[in-house]
DNA sequence: TAGAGGAGCATCTTTACTTCA
DNA sequence: AATGAAGTAAAGATGCTCCTC
């Protein structure tokens, strides 16, 4: 299934104001990049669906796992996202039905998890999983979230990024699931996130450094060109103005043409003329045909384009 | 005020599961 | 139909920071 850039809605800003610290791994200066979602203008509640966070493809490509796996549930007469209330009474002290040996013996997490707490009760009352005849301690059955389960999970991610407490359980509770796993699932959703980000970014460096490329190469040549125009006085008199606005440095006066005769000098820089030191372009980021603002960033918040090129 | 411990999160890793050639 | 490689996602492990006592 293919899956470009262009189907991406990845939100580019992670600012998890819910919560006492704030993370933001925005790198792209605001004034360059619009992050996800657009301004109010263009931005309504419908958003999220016009724009899902993670298009269908990926939903598309676990339809028929769900679909199996819930005809195989079905078949087996269980749901496998549903603890049978003995199992779930019996999971009671366990931090998770999935869990390795590891991770059940002598770690101070776990004995965290383990403490009988609200949580810890809303744990056993939803847990969900499998027999102990499964849950062996060599097998580590992975439950795969269904359809729905994800959909509502999205939906909420899309509200917050980070859970507290109370949302944690009342999605828990809603959804069937253990409260580990919902956070597990926020934390595993938050590192897709960062990791489409990562990418989004790169990708924006990399073009940014193809178009400082270029201008370097262009200014180089333009250099070139000069220094032969000076090497024969006579067509130096001939010569064109180069179109290259440039600004000095240091008054950060616009001047055109060879002479760096600047031009707009604000009224408090009238005053003795001075020394111009050498002209630099006016536009770092290279043209603007390469458009990375919102149409590349604002397009960007779904699983990492991992998939399997058809 | 220093320090221990809990809580939450990020990050990396492991592993079960799915898909496809 | 069987199989192995590759991808995906759930879950575990660990380290860090912040906060409270």
């Amino acid at each position: 299934m293919m899956m470009g850039k262009e189907d991406l809605g990845l939100s580019l800003s992670l600012s998890f104001s819910a919560e006492k610290r704030t993370t933001t791994i925005n790198l792209i200066p605001s004034t360059i990049i619009s992050p996800s979602p657009p301004p109010s203008s263009s931005f309504n509640n419908n958003y999220w669906t016009t724009h899902p966070p993670f298009p269908h493809s990926t939903s598309d490509l676990n339809k028929e796992a769900c679909r199996l796996v819930e005809t195989r549930s079905f078949l087996k007469g269980i749901d496998v996202n549903r603890m049978p209330a003995t199992a779930a009474e019996e999971e009671g002290g366990v931090s998770s039905p999935n869990s390795t040996i590891s991770s059940l013996s002598g770690n101070k997490r776990s004995e965290r998890e383990g403490n009988c707490t609200e949580e810890n009760e809303m744990e056993r009352a939803s847990s969900r999983g499998i027999s102990d005849e499964e849950d062996g301690e060599t097998c580590r059955k992975k439950l795969r979230l269904t359809k729905e389960q994800s959909a509502v999970l999205e939906d909420s991610f899309k509200d917050h990024h980070t859970l507290n407490p109370k949302q944690k359980l009342a999605l828990a509770k809603r959804l069937g699931l253990r409260p580990r796993q919902v956070e597990v699932w926020f934390q595993n959703r938050r590192a897709r996130t960062k990791l489409k980000q990562t990418e989004v970014d790169c990708e924006f460096l990399k073009r940014c450094v193809e178009n400082l490329t270029d201008e370097n190469r262009r200014l180089q040549k333009e250099v070139q060109e000069l220094r032969s125009l000076k090497r024969s006085p006579q067509f130096y008199m001939q010569m064109t103005p180069p179109t290259t606005l440039t600004m000095c440095p240091s008054c950060e006066c616009v001047a055109t043409g060879p002479t760096n005769t600047p031009v707009n000098i604000p009224p408090h820089r009238v005053g003795p003329p001075h020394q111009h030191h050498q002209p630099m372009p006016l536009n770092m980021w290279g043209p603007p045909s390469t458009p990375i603002s919102q149409g590349h960033y604002g397009q960007m918040d779904t699983y990492p384009t991992l998939a399997r090129q058809k």
